[in-house]
DNA sequence: TCCATATTTCGATAACCGTGGAAATGATGA
DNA sequence: TCATCATTTCCACGGTTATCGAAATATGGA
């Protein structure tokens, strides 16, 4: 993962409406939720809603389908993972050391 | 660890500068950096870089410790670790999943 | 005490971001 | 085709952020 995808992830997430939905979707797993029924959760009028979706969209770590006239979204958990990766990479100069933030998730 | 601080150090991170130099004192580990070695290294003026890595402090990412005439900022693995750990908790509504970002940083 | 070096604070500027109402688009079933 | 519901685009506002030169503040050694 390069610097870039890592910086626009890091920000797609520093917010707090936004981590509210990655969170949601990243505990609803592989059914995935639509925008309304995250509005309904989360208490966010639609503009605001679609303006954040399309923000972690573009960072990659939410994906979408249509269904019908819903969308269905879903993180992205292998992106996430990218995201862990990069963060702890290296650590320490080679020290033993247990992060190396694991592997992915094949939810 | 609660949202506040999950956002706080996600904003942090979300800065190229910030990014390099919190990375490059992950890599560093336990004998830290000056803001004068981390300046030479990411070519970063003097004033810009003192903003940026109390932007870090403040986010709790990263300490400082004076030693004579120099600061020694050092990595905070147990705050980073903090923070994957939220990211994936509670992850794909209790599917079998690999994530779980490990544990904590003994370096 | 005084100097040289390390680091931070101040201040100003330009750019970016979050919010949400209102209107537009898209999809479906009758 | 039309009515309806789901979702997105448009737009404007106020607030926050990154940058860095210049000045101020440690600190230790001579």
């Amino acid at each position: 993962m390069e610097e870039k995808a890592v910086i626009k992830a890091l920000a797609a997430l520093a917010q707090a409406s936004r981590l509210r939905v990655f969170r949601a979707l990243v505990v609803a797993g592989r059914p995935g939720l639509t925008p309304g029924a995250l509005g309904n959760t989360l208490g966010l009028p639609p503009a605001t809603l679609s303006f954040h979706l399309k923000e972690l969209a573009h960072a990659g770590l939410v994906s979408l389908e249509r269904s019908g006239r819903h969308l269905i979204y879903r993180a992205e958990y292998a992106h996430m993972n990218g995201l862990l990766a990069y963060l702890t990479a290296n650590c320490c100069e080679g020290e033993p050391c247990a992060v190396v933030a694991s592997t992915s998730c094949p939810c």
